[in-house]
RNA sequence: GCCCCCGUAGUUCAACGGAUAGAACGGCGGAUUCCUAAUCCGCAGAUGGAGGUUCGAUUCCUCCCGGGGGCACCA
């Protein structure tokens, strides 16, 4: 809120000033000598005005020195703008995250659009990896968010339970089943070759003995396919459930077959004249539209390709009324971006609706070693044994901590050993210590009012928090913008960290000073009203004692 | 070979073209008769290399070196 009333006075007096608007950042200055907030604009404004940027920003200075929101106003090096906060201005902020609760930090920038984002999509032929860990942090931070300002937002995992690979898993599992019961058969090229696929086949002796022993045909494929898909897809759950994710909608590829839209999509894009049929196969004209090569839809004998079921499936999102979609890809996927993005021209699908946001890879590190993650080759380290070592709160902060765009190391003998120096505590600390602060207050007899005696607060500790709350808003906001969780956990440090220093300096609770412990309190109060909403943005408890 | 991403303290990460590049862990040294020391304070320590654009470059451009990923009738 302090970063859009500071915005909006400096663009009214430029734009009465010199009849322009402009872009410029409104941000927490390097060091405290240069305020509570600054301002690039004068420099931003040199530019275009080609005049000399400290003269601006005297100009600008000028029109908002009267301002009661400023003790003071400075400018400093080549041209920044830097303000000191009036007390006034700053106690407001812990009036307002008084009395919006819970409601804190939203605005209304996305006017109920309606946009969706589709993440965790996976494979069902083996468990959640920790790369899919990554990216269901990803997305439910950045669903959060939006819903914060003021976006209709759907989550949307995509079922992969088409296409030939749910064929080699039946093949995998089949094989599996048979070895148990002493029949030397062999996982087929490119199958599925973790221990989970033992287990499951375990029980199927159990349960149905060795009725498909040795026994191939079209009805054991579809009997195998079956209870793999469903095992595999209820650990999945199970898993999801433990990382405390949930999805409005499961979205079976499949489906997309049986109800007609593949066929509907293909017949349009014959209608429109962009495929056509070459050694036995339909293809799309890629190249009619980027630089790119054309790219197979349909195979030769006669069932589709992935590229064709997700235009198919992307055609039926634009059909449900999303006005925006976001995919969350890992980068393996990159190369499917073009094409896809040619297809949807190909539909007439406005440019701006198909939007993907990639992230990199997650390196395992165990023992000093790298480890290579591979579904197929059964080596890797599943999100659920992750859970189980790291615990909830820890691992979605861990994932949601470091920008989506960075190769990411995670080393899960320095996670586990360190456990108790995990960031996340840092923060959950703090809601912690203000919680405490309440029952001790309690406890000797100091009584509480809210919003009272705020006219109190005003030392340097106390105005850096009061500052810090008011920032919270334009974190969501960056993190909106820039698709970067990470933004997010920033801010919560920061706030934190203001908070354990207003903790250590000052004492809170007093009996010999009832109003300024009342007015203590009331900030302690606010900014616990400001971590939980950023934990529970990310999915992490605020615990009340630790 | 072509395309995409990344190289920042010993390590793992920050820094929407801005001011003296911030943390954490690890190392060294301090703080508790007082609300939770899972905290706080101090010391040492970094932008892979070479050019260029800019008032200003970790950030943008070119080249080089190193790492990851992609170039299927796989998904």
């Amino acid at each position: 809120m302090l970063v859009n009333a500071i915005r909006q006075k400096v663009s009214e007096v430029i734009s009465k000033a010199y009849g322009s608007e402009i872009e410029f950042e409104v941000e927490i200055p390097p060091r405290k000598e240069f305020g509570d907030l600054s301002t690039n604009v004068a420099m931003k404004l040199a530019k275009t005005l080609k005049k000399n940027p400290r003269e601006i920003a005297q100009e600008i200075v000028k029109s908002l020195d009267e301002d009661p929101s400023f003790d003071r106003i400075e400018i400093m090096g080549p041209g920044f703008i830097n303000f000191f906060l009036s007390n006034e201005l700053l106690r407001g902020v812990v009036k307002t995250v008084l009395e919006k609760k819970d409601e804190y930090g939203r605005e209304n920038v996305g006017n109920g659009m309606k946009v969706q984002f589709e993440y965790g999509s996976a494979n069902p032929t083996g468990p959640f990896t920790v790369g899919h860990g990554r990216q269901i942090i990803i997305g439910d931070v950045l669903s959060e968010v939006y819903k914060e300002l003021g976006y209709d937002v759907t989550r949307e995992m995509y079922i992969n339970d088409a296409g030939k690979q749910i064929r080699l898993l039946a093949q995998s599992l089949w094989a599996r089943y048979n070895q148990l019961l002493g029949v030397e058969k062999e996982i087929p090229e490119g199958g599925y070759r973790g221990e989970y696929l033992v287990d499951i086949a375990r029980d199927l002796v159990n349960e149905i003995g060795d009725r498909y022993k040795d026994l191939w045909n079209e009805e054991v494929e579809e009997f195998f396919k079956q209870t793999a898909l469903n095992r595999i897809l209820s650990s999945m759950k199970d898993t999801l459930e433990k990382i405390g994710s949930s999805f409005d909608v499961y979205f079976s590829e499949k489906s997309l077959i049986e109800d007609g839209t593949v066929e509907e999509v293909l017949k349009l894009l014959k209608n429109k004249d962009v495929v056509y049929e070459k050694d036995g196969a339909v293809w799309l004209k890629v190249s009619a539209f980027i630089d790119e090569e054309d790219k197979v839809l349909v195979r030769s004998d006669g069932t589709y390709t992935y590229f064709m079921t997700d235009i198919a499936y992307h055609y039926k999102k634009y059909k449900r009324g999303f006005r925006k979609v976001y995919d969350i890809w890992g980068s393996d996927h990159h190369g499917h971006i073009p094409r896809m993005k040619a297809a949807m021209k190909a539909l007439d699908i406005p440019d701006d609706f198909f939007n993907v946001i990639l992230h990199q890879f997650v390196t395992l590190k165990r023992g000093g070693e790298i480890v290579r993650m591979s579904t197929r080759a059964g080596e890797f380290v599943t999100l659920d044994e992750l859970l189980d070592e790291v615990g909830r709160d820890a691992t979605r902060y861990f994932f949601a901590m470091v920008d989506p765009n960075t190769h990411m190391v995670f080393d899960i003998d320095l996670a586990k050993a360190k456990s108790m120096d995990n960031p996340v505590y840092y923060v959950q600390y703090a809601h912690a210590r203000i919680h405490n602060l309440f029952s001790n207050a309690e406890k000797k007899g100091v009584k509480f009012e809210e919003g009272k005696h705020l006219e109190l607060l005003g030392n340097e500790e106390e105005r850096v928090l009061m500052r810090n709350l008011g920032m919270f808003n334009t974190a969501l906001k960056e993190v909106a913008q820039m698709f970067a969780p990470n933004r997010l956990t920033n801010y919560l440090q920061s706030l934190a960290e203001s908070f354990h220093a207003f903790y250590t300096k000052h004492v809170i609770v007093d009996p010999e000073n009832p109003e300024l412990s009342n007015a203590r309190l009331n900030l302690a109060l606010a900014t616990g009203i400001v971590l939980r909403k950023g934990l529970k943005l990310i999915g992490v408890s605020a615990p009340e004692r630790m």
